[in-house]
DNA sequence: CAGCGCTCGTTCACATGTTCACAAAGTCGC
DNA sequence: GCGACTTTGTGAACATGTGAACGAGCGCTG
């Protein structure tokens, strides 16, 4: 109830919001007015408990014995995530993977609008790309400016990552999301976000092998009669209990 | 030392071996033979204690007064995160994305090889995508058997992606990096990584929001002549790189 | 309008992850 | 060889995040 207990966030919870939005954007397809943390926990794939935590966290509004509005709490979670007004971007790099984000239309509804891609190869200045032409990665902090840009997108290669990323700072970019394989060194008041398709892959393959080296050492372990065949935990982390297959 | 300890390794530290391993592949291109934690520490944008603690963790392959051997430490990161042999990968969904990382060649390097692309479009079913040909989403099952897939990559929209699962699962995959912004409910044994980008901006947006919200109030809190310039805390003092934070 | 059942919000114990600090163990110069 | 210096490996404090339990408040019902 202490209004200074709202000001700590923690990360955890800040992660899930976007989540939780989500769905409650789903159940409000669904034209459901009422949500329990119980559903909500359910379709998020989390617990309970960690819902109305997380919620409880921004003084929430749900009420007891009946769960929370789905209208109000979506205004909410918006007005929290900043999801009010827009959010310009500029990508970086029109490689493959800058094209698509480009291309790809599934943030502007949440207000993420790309306003602008650069690239450093003349060869590909002019060229089309969704609704907006590839500009020359000279006009970049130019183009920061103009735009009132907030969020760098760095799809370059790794080599010209810190480069764009120094541009974008001084021009007076604070966020950047970087799908650059490089840890970039800017100062302490940007926020970066790295996505490594590489390293999501690598995570993958260690369990992959750790599941692979458990068989064989259980297999190799079962000569005696007592093997224990569900003895290897799969050591999920966020995984979800798969309580029920509703497939119906 | 005990053998016992090396079985438990924390999902954060696996979260890092790719990224050691990335610093470590820069290195070796530069001649060096010997790292130290520090040196790894501060290119890999983490704490040399943290550094230490990881490697640890898979015995000690470090010379104390010296460092670790740059050679040696990739072969057991490598080892370890199973880059030794082929991870065939499947993806389901031929759109933006989807064929922006079956072009991309950046995984095939450490052993992450598309060996099929399939879409549920039959219009685009045949196109070439990099060097492979889109297949019907019917064959999926039949893919995944044929080229032993371990790894799916789930690139459909959304409303698809559950049933992309399903099919992955039915046919044995047990990892799925998951790109469509939809929880997957699928049995425990399944480990899913979510990839999410619309998730990553409003994390962004919502520290921007944050920022903002902070300047805001410091601003109204200066009417009186003892204004705190420097008290709006960004981050602690000695933090001198930019604050850092990997999708989950 | 009182009791009852439901669900939130909060507290507490536990698990996981990070950082500090320092002894142990090695190298290098002499 | 020996002592000084360097850097690892790790135990222990600290911080963050999670999950279970439970009291408090709300609506429904008779």
């Amino acid at each position: 109830m202490s209004p200074a207990r709202r000001r700590v966030i923690p990360e955890a919870t800040i992660a899930r919001l976007p989540v939780y939005h989500r769905c409650l954007l789903q159940m409000q397809a669904e034209e459901r007015s009422k949500a329990s943390s119980e559903q909500l926990a359910e379709m998020a794939g989390v617990n309970a408990a960690k819902v109305r935590k997380d919620l409880s966290y921004f003084g929430s509004y749900g009420t007891r014995g009946v769960g929370y509005g789905v209208d109000h709490l979506l205004v909410e979670i918006r007005r929290e995530l900043g999801l009010t007004h827009d959010w310009p971007c500029v990508i970086v790099g029109a490689g493959n993977l800058g094209s698509a984000l480009a291309k790809f239309a599934g943030f502007s509804d949440r207000g993420f609008s790309v306003v602008a891609v650069v690239d450093i190869d003349p060869a590909r200045v002019g060229e089309q790309v969704g609704e907006l032409v590839i500009q020359h990665e000279e006009r970049l902090a130019e183009l920061v400016l103009e735009h009132a840009v907030v969020i760098g997108i760095i799809t370059t290669p790794p080599a010209a990552a810190q480069e764009a990323a120094d541009t974008l700072t001084q021009a007076g970019v604070r966020s950047i999301l970087n799908f650059a394989p490089t840890v970039l060194d800017l100062p302490a008041d940007v926020l970066v976000r790295d996505v490594d398709v590489a390293v999501e892959l690598q995570i993958l393959a260690f369990h992959e092998e750790r599941r692979a080296a458990a068989k064989a050492s259980a297999t190799a372990a079962a000569k005696p009669a007592t093997a224990k065949p569900a003895a290897t935990k799969p050591a999920t982390g966020k995984q979800v209990t798969a309580k029920r297959a509703t497939a119906s």
